[in-house]
DNA sequence: AAAACCTGTAACAGAGTGTATCAGCGCACC
DNA sequence: GGTGCGCTGATACACTCTGTTACAGGTTTT
């Protein structure tokens, strides 16, 4: 498969704008994908891979600024922003949680084209530079976690390969270390996913996860339960390459 | 509960980026501190101790060059200066004088963060706070907490697991050693619950403690009842580590 | 000495947690 | 386009944790 064409969502609340801007970016090269909301958007970005979001700020339900911080937290796709106004504050509280660029309406496309191209130009050619957790390596306890393989190597030597949901479960409690990270927390961290009422799932990828990194899963000593709290990671998280 | 986190300075003459900078890196695990001068920054490092200051060069009043060149100076604290443009200037100055990094506005917070990481990671001089349940260990009578693990380890080397009732009990007994401590306040420090009037989980959880630590749990040493008043926590409390 | 109060802890119940098991789903591989 | 396999969420059940209650002491007050 060679170098499909990048795969773009708009999250927009105006129709208009959408799909105006769909047909577009479409004829311009572009795959594209339309939400209509935050949460329809969140829907998109499970089911499919996206390479960047153009994500208005002003929208019914949810705040595109609050998905936003979810994107860049959770590092799934870079974000340009669409606000309604020029407004200084907007611009600053945008790019200050994470957004790569911003667009002020009413926009002219072409100026949009150029900046998506040149965001999605950066993060192809610097994809590491993003962000800690995207280096190269993370170790604690003598483990080394190699972030691209997305597999461990422990203290003894032997490689442990991770699947996508133990792995991203691992990411988010190296991110936050000590922290005390709830259930609810988790789940948004690893899959964006809304809690259901009776979810254990959280529990069970810990469970899975201890299974393969703690030495005496009776007894962990890396991932600690806190009762009626969540989970911590205690251990300390350090970068051996730098 | 435990905060062994850096504590990181923020310096800026915009309430925007003060705050939602604030906000970001308290997120991220750091505690913080905002001051939108550098006169204000002068009096919160005389206050607190802080690990890390990131500073905004253009301010009104003291300029920030200065302040940045006052903390090198007197070794007080690394610097991670903000300037506004991307001025070679600026950045040369900046270093000559001895800042540890620095960041174009707009910067993305996330690669401030990384920067602010690295620059601890560098001088890795991130001194443990004053209060010694933020160390990593505390040792009373030959037993060793490991406060990051949430264990014991006693005398004779067995280790003893804790609840996370009995660890939050017994934190609050070795950061007050030699206190009388009321079930109300013991109430408060562990759990934050609002005392009921027939409250008696406080006894239960110092019987539990007591089971795990005395020796002679008839006859307890470690943790006294004081008649009409509470619990004291008799020993005394050291911090092998330093 | 009797009454009133305080404390220790066993016993219990309800909520929280660990994990085995299973079914559905996606995905690679014929 | 089947087919098999691994992954993941749901479910169930056992077990743990913790607040409540009850009761047997002990201590203070009257």
């Amino acid at each position: 498969m060679a170098d499909p064409s990048p795969h773009i969502l708009i999250v927009d609340d105006h129709r208009d704008i959408r799909e105006s801007l769909a047909r577009y970016l479409t004829k311009n090269g572009f795959r594209t994908t339309v939400a209509e909301s935050a949460s329809q958007a969140r829907q998109v970005l499970k089911a499919a891979s996206i390479n960047l979001v153009v994500l208005d700020i002003m929208m019914p339900g949810e705040d595109g600024l609050s998905l936003c911080r979810h994107l860049v937290e959770t590092n799934q796709a870079p974000v340009i922003l669409l606000t309604a106004m020029a407004e200084d504050t907007d611009r600053v509280v945008g790019l200050e949680i994470g957004a790569d660029d911003y667009v002020t309406k009413p926009f002219n496309p072409r100026e949009l084209l150029a900046r998506i191209r040149a965001v999605l130009r950066r993060v192809s050619n610097v994809p590491k530079s993003r962000d800690p957790i995207d280096t190269e390596q993370l170790a604690f306890e003598g483990w080394v976690l190699d972030v691209n393989r997305r597999e461990l190597t422990a203290p003894d030597g032997v490689m442990v390969p991770l699947s996508t949901g133990e792995y991203q479960l691992l990411v988010a409690f190296l991110k936050r270390p000590k922290m005390v990270l709830s259930r609810d927390q988790l789940l948004d961290l690893t899959s964006g996913r809304t809690p259901a009422i009776f979810d254990r799932s959280i529990d069970n990828q810990v469970s899975r996860l201890r299974r393969k990194i703690e030495t005496d899963a009776k007894n962990p000593t890396l991932i600690k339960t806190v009762w009626g709290g969540g989970y911590t990671f205690t251990a300390e998280v350090t970068e051996p390459d730098g």
